[in-house]
RNA sequence: GCCCAGAUGGCGGAAUUGGUAGACGCGCUGGACUCAAAAUCCAGUGGUAGCAAUACUGUGCAGGUUCGAUUCCUGUUCUGGGCACCA
């Protein structure tokens, strides 16, 4: 009797499907388990090799789980929304519910073919409106919660409206606002109108809209991932890709920032893996330091011979100190007491709303200006009725003079018509924003001219070392920052402009990958708060507008990048640190002792920190500050295939549906063109956008056009498993108690920051709403490594011909071996290859130009389909069959009668044709050969490329393993020492050395699969049966408990074994009737309990020690495990090899180490 | 560039806590069975020298710590993954 594995596995694939043995309930005396594969996105392409490595993985930890007694809850789902099927559907007409189903049912059936103990009743799909509804739902929760710092936990935004109501927000200042920190009283927050309250509201939610940056495609009319963009131009068609500004949605998670770390210490993650996260976001703490900028080296306005003022004044740098102060003290007064008409117009120009920064009273040149919009310099005032008298009107005239004298334009509103006309008078700006833009051209007047007067600019830089402040040899400002054209000089305009430019050229990865130094002088000098040293200001791409303040204060001898930049561009380095600096390289050290460091000398650099701190905030130039790298999650895409937000617009406010409007159901569309203005597909949808009007409402009540980006439904998959067809909740608390945390995550390393971050993020927030009652989702995860393809080439030659156009008429390809050697030498010269190219064109080529080499070759390797290559040795007819016959005259120069093919290890992919099918590999060889083989390539954790040769050789043990049993003639072989009710079969009881065997096996195979270690726990089954079959071990009491270890790993063979076990001995009659009714009735192996080693079998009396003379092994000696120093001592000095070796001489010493090794020092 | 990981025979890998480097499998070589093939079984297999016993050498590279290093430390090279709109 054969091992039939088709037949077998689909047996029992179909009674496990018939008995539902896979159902896994919420309710339970066992203990709980949850193992988790990061579901997949199910792509056209379908399931490759890489994909089931660690669902084989978890399944056989699942398994296993479940043989020792736990409730395991063990689910599979899909990720459905995402950009590949919009991508599909727009290349190929198909609408992504379409090709997203059918991926989904192709994914399964790949999935089923392998024998996965997944609840497919629980089943998720994010692109399921049953799914997608709490998807919304909990973004409605974000939406409705803020982030109270003071018991650092989510809570709902009611609480926050209260407290704004008792005493405005004193207690809760704006989250993350870098620069116009707004407070109000609760009598002014009664009096904001709804505008302004949501407006401010919205600058806490958990769920926020804002403005952001992001690659715009004008040809495509569409945003674009950073994956599409490659140089600067589209993936798609290579059209020029820009930076845009759109209004995007926000999660919050930067205010859990410090939870998410200090959740890292709870969960066994690897420790690479937390330092990722943990660098992810980046949390430091330092200072943030203001700087006076000017634009001569000169310190002082005056010029000559003024005496420094002292360092606690110099911060306001105006021609009149006092007058500064009193303006100061106006424009105070006056933003508080803003005139309706102003306020009207802040709200709508506040926030970069317009892309530009607006500073609401300025003052510029002595006068305090309603709005300021420095970087298109462009001022705005108010007028109200006064203004019409002839004495105002002169000066207002005076006024607008003196903005234009130091280029500054100057717009003029009404009250009236800002209150009436805000819609015209915003247009009236923005026009002039955009003129403004665009015309920065050669003759518009770059700078503000300073010195006589008004607000000397500022440049606010983030340092995690303010003890270096002494070094600080020049600063540096991200090309974006608002400062730059502020500060340039007229002389470097031209060089700015330039290097910006050249920067918007460059996408953000290049910018991070560049090692060539690259920066601009702009002509000012930022002066030292303490000394007033002038500071060169540059501007470098290395220096990020997203992390910190967009700008940094240089100390080349303390710090490697800066240190290159100062070489680069010959800027003299002040040594603060004496020694400790070579001036060869920076050194970063906190230990150093500062020298030429003013009121620090002599101060130890990690002491000084808080020292500067403190003076910093005593003169009020600086604060301390803790400095995140992450940002604000991007939680807006403009895209069709995702879920729609619960969210309608209402006169410019956004507001939340109702729980009982959702799901909004994302609405079928044909055509998936982008819509206006970069928003998606939908706002193309008319009647689905526009909403009827509730009366006395303004015009347009519209919905949210923007869907959610694919990791929304990933953040919180998890938790519906455990509930999943639940109607009336996200997932009940009953349910969620019970699962608790996924004690086991397996997933890709590729989602070490992103996914796991947000899904924590949730899980937190979750947690203080009180809906579940556990912070971390995940409690062990272990990353899978990549299944890389194993690429084949084959060599094309192209001959170009005598008027140097390549020739493609004849497909020839050559041998690995020709191609290395043309590689060599850069030509090629074969016999064999110049005869078949003179057969072809010889003749003619030369009498065209005369030379023998006419025709030149050069070869181009192609990819070829892995499939059609055995190891190395292309099957050449195959080939010629290959791709519908684009290669059928295909000929080859071969190498020892072989066309060799070339390798290299590549990403799997469709177009490499590299991908390996498991379907193919579960026909050929079955699903537990598949299983086992993938987990015998090596550690779960490690990335190798794929090959399928090594697959015979699992195939040959489950071949072997079945011999215990069966022989191919006499059939059943294998016996009992029991009683059998028929009384056949009687056999032996099991000796001790079968005992060992089995026991040592069962400690392995456990202590292997706990700890994820499944390559080795293959081998040791093979161990196992080798052993048994050299003994002829048949016995069912030792083969019974190994099935039970193998199930996890390969559970159909195991399950037909079990079953053909534990139907006693039969006569053939009786197992063939049997077997015709299935195994139905039959207790399945799937429930058995796992077996326990006893010690008893394991105990060894006696070790072959290895023993080594100076560290090199020498000889062996078997000696009695308890043996003692002096006993040993004795034996190895009268071994004959020792005493060779010693030659004679007295050893040193004797390493004795019980259990291990002997070591003999001379 | 920054962060993380990896590198061991012809190949995938093993060596769990610093203690016999190469378990197990593939491949290869030789043999048995067979008319033949498949399947199966037996023996060998890191390199160099040697009939052999054995000796030397060997875990990316260069150093260091140790009685002893694939394992720990320093530096370095190469490969893979991530770097915020691929999932």
């Amino acid at each position: 009797m054969e091992y039939n594995f088709r037949d077998i596995e689909k047996k029992w694939q179909q009674w496990w499907k018939e008995n539902d043995v896979y159902k896994v309930s919420n309710d339970s005396p066992k203990p709980k388990h949850y193992v988790l594969d990061m579901f997949p996105y199910p792509s056209g392409a379908g399931l490759h090799v890489g994909h089931p490595l660690g669902y084989i993985a978890s399944d056989i930890y699942a398994r296993f789980k479940r043989l020792k007694g736990f409730n395991v809850l063990h689910p599979m789902g899909y990720d459905a929304f995402g950009l590949p099927a919009e991508q599909y559907a727009i290349e190929h007409g198909i609408h992504p519910a379409i090709s997203t189903e059918n991926n989904i049912n192709n994914f399964r059936k790949q999935l089923d073919n392998i024998g996965f103990s997944f609840d497919w009743d629980r089943e998720v799909r994010t692109s399921d409106p049953k799914f997608y509804k709490w998807t919304q739902w909990i973004f409605l929760q974000l939406f409705n919660s803020f982030y109270n710092r003071w018991n650092k936990k989510a809570e709902p935004i009611a609480n926050l409206i209260a407290s704004f109501e008792n005493e405005g927000n004193k207690q809760h200042p704006i989250p993350n606002t870098q620069h116009d920190t707004e407070s109000f009283s609760a009598k002014e927050w009664k009096n904001f109108d709804e505008a302004r309250q949501q407006d401010i509201l919205m600058q806490y939610r958990l769920a926020y809209c804002g403005f952001g940056e992001v690659n715009w495609c004008e040809a495509l009319g569409t945003v674009l991932a950073n994956d599409e963009v490659i140089n600067g131009v589209s993936e798609r068609g290579g059209h020029p890709v820009v930076k845009k500004k759109l209004r995007q949605w926000y999660l919050r998670i930067t205010e859990y920032a410090d939870r998410l770390l200090e959740g890292l210490q709870k969960v066994d993650f690897s420790e690479s893996m937390k330092e990722m996260q943990s660098n992810w976001i980046g949390k430091s703490s330092g200072a943030e330091i203001d700087f006076e900028v000017r634009l001569t080296p000169n310190p002082s306005p005056g010029g000559e011979g003024e005496e420094e003022p002292p360092a606690s004044k110099r911060l306001f740098k105006t021609a009149d100190i006092s007058l500064w102060q009193t303006l100061k003290n106006y424009s105070r007064e006056n933003r508080k007491n803003k005139t309706e008409a102003e306020d009207v117009l802040w709200q709508r120009i506040r926030n970069n709303q317009l892309g530009v920064k607006v500073r609401r009273q300025h003052a510029i040149e002595g006068y305090i200006v309603d709005f300021a919009l420095l970087p298109v310099k462009l001022v705005i005032e108010i007028d109200g009725e006064y203004h019409n008298a002839e004495e105002q009107k002169l000066y207002d005239e005076i006024r607008t003079k003196c903005m234009s004298s130091v280029g500054l334009s100057l717009l003029r509103f009404t009250n009236d018509e800002v209150l009436s006309n805000t819609e015209q008078v915003i247009e009236k700006i923005k026009s002039f924003i955009n003129k403004a833009l665009e015309g920065r051209g050669a003759d518009t007047p770059l700078s503000v001219r300073r010195g006589v007067g008004g607000e000397a600019p500022k440049l606010r830089v983030y340092t995690t070392r303010p003890d270096t402040i002494f070094g600080v040899d020049f600063m540096v400002i991200a090309p974006e920052h608002e400062l730059v054209e502020l500060v340039t000089t007229p002389e470097h305009k031209q060089a700015v402009v330039e290097y910006i430019a050249y920067v918007k050229s460059r996408s953000e990865r290049e910018r991070m990958a560049e090692k060539k130094i690259t920066g601009v002088f702009t002509g000012s000098y930022a002066l030292n708060p303490f000394n007033g040293r002038p500071i060169p200001v540059w501007i470098s791409e290395y220096v990020l507008i997203g992390y910190g303040t967009g700008a940094i204060m240089a100390v080349p001898c303390g710090d490697q990048r800066d240190f290159l930049f100062a070489q680069h561009f010959n800027i003299p380095i002040t040594n603060i640190i004496g020694d400790h600096y070579n001036g060869e390289e920076a050194n970063p050290t906190k230990d150093a002792i500062l020298m030429n460091s003013d009121f620090l000398n002599g101060m130890v650099m990690k002491d000084a920190i808080d020292v500067v701190i403190k003076r910093l905030e005593e003169l009020e130039i600086g604060v301390r500050k803790v400095n995140y790298k992450m940002r604000d999650a991007a939680f807006s895409r403009q895209r069709y295939w995702g879920e729609p937000f619960p969210i309608i617009w209402k006169d410019g406010i956004a507001y939340s549906l109702e729980e009982s409007e959702l799901p909004v159901v994302l609405p079928h569309m044909d055509e998936l063109t982008p819509g206006p203005d970069g928003e998606g597909p939908l706002a193309n949808l008319k009647e689905w956008v526009n909403l009827p009007s509730p009366p006395g409402a303004g015009p347009g009540v519209r919905r949210e056009v923007n869907t959610m980006p694919g990791y929304a439904g990933s953040s919180w998959y998890f938790l519906r498993y455990m509930d999943p067809h639940n109607d009336n909740e996200f997932c009940s608390r009953k349910a969620s108690d019970y699962w608790g945390q996924v004690d086991l995550y397996i997933g890709g390393t590729e989602h070490a920051v992103g996914h796991l971050l947000y899904s924590r993020m949730w899980t937190k927030f979750l947690y203080d709403t009180g809906l579940i009652g556990h912070e971390e989702p995940y409690k062990r995860l272990v990353n899978q490594g990549m299944i890389q393809g194993s690429s084949r080439f084959v060599y094309r030659v192209i001959v170009t011909n005598p008027s140097g156009t390549p020739e493609f008429k004849y497909p020839i390809f050559v041998s690995s071996k020709y191609y290395q050697e043309y590689l060599e030498h850069g030509f090629l010269s074969n016999e064999t290859l110049d005869d078949w190219r003179n057969s072809r064109f010889g003749l003619e080529w030369k009498k065209l130009s005369n030379d023998p080499y006419a025709g030149k070759f050069s070869i181009v390797p192609v990819h070829v389909d892995v499939n059609i290559v055995d190891g190395y040795e292309l099957d050449r007819e195959a080939f010629k069959k290959w791709r519908g016959g684009e290669y059928s005259n295909a000929e080859f120069i071969l190498e020892d009668g072989k066309y060799i093919c070339g390798s290299e290890v590549e990403k799997m992919s469709k177009s490499k044709f590299n991908t390996v099918n498991p379907d193919d590999l579960v026909i050929k060889y079955g699903a537990d050969t598949f299983r086992m083989y993938e987990m015998f390539l090596g550690p779960v954790e490690m990335s190798k490329p794929w090959d399928t040769k090594g697959i015979e050789g699992v195939h040959r043990f489950l071949r072997k393993l079945w011999r215990l049993f069966f022989d191919d003639v006499k059939g059943p072989i294998w016996t009992t020492a029991s009683p059998s009710p028929t009384g056949e079969g009687r056999g032996e009881a099991p000796t001790d050395a079968e005992l060992k065997i089995l026991h040592k096996t069962i400690k392995k195979i456990e202590e292997d699969t706990e700890r994820f270690s499944f390559n080795t726990g293959v081998s040791t089954f093979m161990i196992c049966v080798n052993e048994l079959t050299d003994l002829k071990c048949h016995k069912k009491e030792i083969l019974e408990p190994l099935l039970i270890l193998l199930a996890p790993y390969a559970p159909h063979i195991a399950e037909e074994l079990y079953a053909q076990l534990r139907q006693a001995p039969l006569s053939a009659s009786l197992r063939a009737e049997r077997s015709k009714r299935g195994a139905r009735g039959e207790a399945s192996i799937l429930n058995a309990p796992f077996p326990k080693w006893n010690e008893k079998y394991l105990k060894e009396t006696s070790k072959a020690y290895p023993v080594a003379i100076n560290g090199k092994t020498r000889t062996e000696l078997t000696l009695a495990l308890d043996a003692t120093q002096q006993q040993v001592e004795e034996i190895v000095l009268k071994d004959a090899v020792v005493t060779k070796w010693l030659e004679g001489k007295q050893p040193k010493k004797i390493i004795y180490v019980k259990n291990k090794m002997i070591n003999v020092v001379t």
